[in-house]
DNA sequence: CCAGACGTTGTT
DNA sequence: GTCTGG
DNA sequence: CCAGACGTTGTT
DNA sequence: GTCTGG
């Protein structure tokens, strides 16, 4: 799965990869969890600029009647994403991407171990993952939107480590998987199956790094030594 | 008909 | 909003 | 995903 | 142990 990720780029590096022609506010970060603000692109209209919004992470569906839920849907199974009512309306008409520069999966030791790695790409340090956002709106009309990130079995350089990953969009697919006028859901269905497998390189951290606590300064500094070369 | 769920992961 | 279970 | 709470009453 | 909030 992806319960929490990195996203250490500068506004330049972000609107440079993803073609923004303004840059989203963002400090780099490396602990990024459910429910908190990160920025996604998104097409929201026929022939419209890309833009960047941010949302919160963890997806609630428009007819939710509280918010108390989203953090469960902080992913969305990319196998069944087109029928989940959760899901779907979403994944027909509000595909995004999601800035990452890493993810962490934590690998079961035993039943009360577990030890965190940070993975990236082997090369491209800046990438995206395939995802959907919603928009909600409270009771007292207030407008929220969310998204979740999409998963699938893991590779085979990853899943020593873990079954589930995020889905990797790639891109040459960027466009199409954004077009909000995209009729064919068998063709975003096969854009999230990825021709070939990924470089990815991985980190063992400290358990002490991802405990971090994500409130306070919430834009924490990454520790030189936990970063890859 | 109404009431209640609608999700993922991991673990048992 | 829409589907499933009772 | 992890961290932290997990309860009531009345009073400030 | 399980749920909620970040």
């Amino acid at each position: 799965m992806c319960g929490r990720f990195t996203l250490n780029a500068t506004p330049e590096q972000i609107a440079e990869t993803f073609g923004l022609s303004i840059r989203p506010e963002w400090s780099p970060r490396y602990n990024i969890a459910p429910t908190q603000l990160i920025p996604i692109v998104r097409v929201t209209t026929a022939n419209a600029a890309r833009e960047w919004q941010m949302v919160h992470w963890g997806l609630l569906p428009s007819w939710s009647r509280d918010r108390t839920r989203a953090a469960s849907l902080i992913n969305a199974r990319s196998e069944t994403v087109a029928e989940k009512p959760s899901f779907r309306e979403a994944f027909r008409h509000r595909r995004c991407l999601i800035p990452a520069s890493g993810f962490y999966e934590w690998e079961t030791i035993d039943k009360k171990t577990k030890q965190p790695y940070l993975i990236a790409r082997g090369e491209q340090s800046l990438f995206a993952f395939a995802g959907l956002w919603e928009r909600w709106i409270s009771p007292e009309q207030e407008v929220v939107e969310t998204c979740t990130i999409l998963t699938t079995a893991a590779d085979e350089a990853i899943k020593h480590l873990h079954e589930r990953m995020p889905i990797i969009m790639e891109p040459e697919h960027y466009e199409e998987w954004l077009d909000p006028q995209l009729e064919s859901m068998a063709r975003a269905e096969e854009l999230l199956r990825p021709t070939q497998p990924a470089e990815w390189k991985w980190r063992q951290v400290s358990t002490a790094v991802n405990n971090a606590r994500t409130e306070g300064p919430i834009c924490l500094e990454p520790p030189r030594d936990q970063l890859f070369q």
